[in-house]
RNA sequence: GGUCGGGUGGCCGAGAGGCGAGGCUCAGGACUGCAAAUCCUGCUACACGGGUUCAAAUCCCGUCCCGACCUCCA
């Protein structure tokens, strides 16, 4: 039994490579302008957990992941590029605002456990990748130089455009949301810039065949990917609303430069929405990873809540269902210890089987806690089927909880504290325990003595 | 307006024709010097109106509501 997972393009639930060892697979990573919040983390969580999952099968993985630091435009009225935006805000270089956002997000993908990908191309350093794929595409005559200079991809020299979204290009109607006021230079209101013309510019710019100028947004991904990964992706990750027009524009370029079909299956996540709304800065609901870290919860307590949901579905994240999450898993770090500290991995069959069908990472977990109220299964038994499932649920369970990190003024009055238990000096323990307390660390008492955690 | 996906107990959510998912919260109990943790017990839900069926949360039709996408977005 192989992964598969539902393909956008088919609407069917489809094996990831088949009869393929070495699986090519692409995520569309971040435009570093800002801190990515938990939203933009689920997506790449879930590019995670397929990595994870075809290891689990058996199959090597090379991911590639670009960093988007120039291209991306705020909206289409001001014509403004993210980056450059935030580097006026804050009023340093924009590549400084690039490398800032970029190690920001390398941060909090290690915080949640998420594994690296194989490289992390800048759009900025890749700038000749993607005027070559451009030159190809004019020749092929899949692409033209407009009237403003700008070189535009032709949406109708492309006959299945839409595959993926179902979107038709004759009712793809122009300024549906608004109005144009830019890319005058169009031959179809439904082309798009694949390179434009520096015009008033001056920053983040580079020569080309068409003159000073800087990349589309889209054009990256396509020349990144079919460059890295060999003119074909056997599984490529975004978030649903890069469905269309990104990605679908990303499917013209690739098949255009290769002739073929250049990615075999199309996986998207479903939106977070927090407390009701989709995460944006208008509904002011934006939770970062720090939010989470600021309240001491574990960041992977957000990865376990959002792995106890479908990645197809969309959904509601609340400081609750967080907490909630919280929880559970630091009751499983406790149990993981009870349960010794061995390091041998059983294979659970219902587990595997979960998570080959679609990544059905709910399920998996169900069955964790199936195990972890078992009365007949061993505690080694138990053990071992968890860091079965933390090989790709990457919940820190194989790491025992660092006793070592209780400071030093804490441990003392601890200590103090068992004296003056053993004294059955219940005041002198009560009041202990309450300093404890407001230094941040939770004492319970048990049959083998006290315990403490942080709060 | 077009196109998708949803509405499940106090909250979050699996499930997708017949066996009460699960978690969190809450209440009661056991344990404890007291707490905490843990364990036990309790809380029997599927938006609304029709229909199909021996049987519907699940299928069909209609209605209402929510979210997403429709050239910024994970």
């Amino acid at each position: 039994m192989r992964l598969s997972m539902y393909d956008t393009a088919s609407r069917q639930i489809q094996e990831i490579a088949p009869g393929k060892d070495a699986i090519a697979m692409y995520c569309c990573g971040p435009t570093v302008y800002r801190d990515a919040h938990v939203g933009n983390l689920r997506t790449f969580i879930l590019s995670d957990l397929i990595q994870r999952t075809l290891k689990l099968q058996g199959s090597t993985v090379k991911l590639i992941q670009n960093i988007t630091d120039v291209g991306h435009m705020a909206d289409d009225v001001t014509v403004e590029d993210k980056v450059l935006q935030q580097a006026k805000k804050e009023n340093i270089d924009p590549f400084d605002i690039a490398r800032k956002y970029e190690a920001k997000f390398h941060h909090d993908l290690a915080l949640l456990n998420i594994e690296p990908a194989a490289a992390y191309p800048r759009a900025s350093e890749t700038i000749n990748l993607m005027q070559k794929m451009i030159s190809t595409l004019i020749e092929k005559s899949f692409a033209y130089v407009g009237s403003d200079s700008n070189v535009y991809f032709s949406v109708k020299s492309f006959a299945s455009y839409g595959a993926i979204s179902g979107n038709r290009i004759d009712s793809l109607q122009p300024g549906h949301r608004y109005e144009y006021t830019d890319e005058g230079g169009k031959l179809f209101h439904a082309d798009w810039a694949l390179w434009k013309s520096a015009g008033e510019r001056t920053e983040m710019i580079w020569d080309s065949p068409w003159g000073p100028g800087f990349p589309g947004w889209h054009i990256e991904c396509s020349a990144m990917s079919m460059d890295l990964l060999g003119n074909h992706v056997d599984v490529h990750v975004g978030g649903i609303d890069l469905r269309f027009p990104h990605h679908e524009n990303e499917r013209a370029q690739s098949n255009a430069t290769t002739q073929s079909e250049s990615v075999a299956l199309w996986v998207h996540g479903e939106h977070l929405l927090f407390e009701g709304r989709k995460m944006s800065k208008s509904a002011g609901n934006v939770i970062l990873l720090s939010d989470i870290t600021a309240r001491g919860i574990d960041p992977l307590a957000l990865r376990l809540v959002v792995q106890e949901n479908r990645y197809r579905s969309q959904m509601d994240l609340t400081w609750d269902s967080i907490e909630s999450a919280s929880i559970t898993l630091k009751r499983w770090h406790r149990k993981m210890e009870l349960w010794g500290s061995s390091l041998i991995v059983k294979k659970d069959e219902e587990i595997f089987a979960s998570l080959m069908n679609d990544l059905d990472t709910p399920r998996a977990i169900q069955r964790l806690r199936t195990i972890e109220r078992d009365v007949a299964m061993s505690d080694e038994m138990k053990r071992a089927v968890f860091l079965y499932a933390n090989q790709v649920l990457a919940l820190g369970l194989e790491v025992a909880k660092q006793l070592s990190l209780l400071p030093e003024n804490c441990a003392v009055l601890l200590a103090q504290r068992e004296i003056a238990r053993s004294n059955k000096d219940w005041a002198r323990s009560d009041a202990l325990r309450d300093e404890l307390a407001e230094l941040g660390i939770l004492v319970s008492d048990t049959s083998q003595g006290q315990e403490w955690d942080f709060l």
